[in-house]
DNA sequence: ATGTCGTGAAGGTCACGA
């Protein structure tokens, strides 16, 4: 037996219900994380959701912008959103998952951290500031809340793309937002707070491109292939080791009115 | 520097965020 839990940049939840049901129908993940569902609570699909078997649902909307949400067929739990730099503005949702991995449940977090506007300057960029300031509270509460990060799967879109070979050239975008060194620092500070473990590298070799995101602005985005790894699946150090394997599934950029995210997913094995 | 999306509030297109 396994828990299979997926993440997506869906760019909007209603627009790309058929999308997500699709991928539901094909992959079969138990968890699915979804951010900038830009749709309010009360305005989410859920009745579509349960009728493809997924009944169970943690929800942080808002009108228009951002926006993350948890769609389980397995029941969930203790949900909580955390309200990061004093704004509700739908940028993290978490909940236990009661599945028994090693005696004891999964807690599950699911963020779309601030992308940080075009220029990579806190002093003229307020966004910029934001996701600096957004990124250095997400440390804080790693460091100093043991339970937050106990047995635990951390996931989303986090903007940042750390490592040389998750962005299509390291040179050309050393001062683009998403690969900056003051960006970088502050992820892995993040991941080392919570003792994280990037499970997507841990499957594949960091000198191997690896891609979670093309622009929009690329017509040809296969062909040129500019993509950048800006979705994560992070896990404790006690379901690191339950990692049976990870999917990023790259055709989904070519479907119909797509995402410019793809769908990634975790397996772990609960034997 | 360019490019393309989705949403909302207007108002029959544009501003904004990404």
């Amino acid at each position: 037996m396994s828990l299979k839990i997926a993440t997506w940049n869906i760019n909007s939840v209603r627009l790309r219900l058929p999308l997500a049901l699709r991928y539901l129908s094909e992959h079969q993940p138990d968890v699915l994380c979804l951010q900038e569902t830009k749709c309010p609570d009360d305005a989410f699909p859920t009745r579509d959701f349960q009728r493809a078997g997924y009944g169970h649902f943690a929800i942080y909307g808002q009108k228009g912008h951002h926006g993350v949400a948890i769609v389980s067929r397995l029941p969930l739990s203790a949900v909580g959103a955390r309200k990061f730099c004093g704004i509700g503005d739908a940028r993290h949702i978490s909940a236990e998952i009661d599945e028994d991995l090693g005696g004891r449940p999964v807690r599950l977090h699911n963020f779309y951290v601030p992308a940080g506007g075009e220029e990579p300057d806190p002093e003229v960029n307020p966004k910029f500031a934001h996701k600096l300031a957004f990124l250095e509270e997400m440390q804080d509460w790693f460091a100093n809340d043991p339970v937050m990060r106990d047995h635990g799967v951390l996931v989303g879109d986090l903007n940042i793309a750390p490592l040389e070979h998750d962005v299509w050239s390291h040179k050309a975008l050393a001062k683009v937002v998403s690969h900056t060194e003051v960006e970088i620092a502050a992820l892995k500070n993040i991941q080392e707070a919570g003792m994280w473990v990037d499970a997507l590298r841990a499957n594949v070799p960091e000198d191997q491109k690896l891609y979670t995101w093309w622009s929009y602005r690329s017509p040809d985005w296969e062909s040129s292939d500019k993509g950048r790894r800006l979705d994560h699946v992070w896990l404790s150090p006690s379901l690191a080791a339950r990692q049976v394997g990870t999917t990023i599934l790259r055709e989904a950029r070519g479907w119909e009115r797509p995402s410019d995210h793809v769908p990634v997913m975790v397996e772990l094995t609960s034997a």
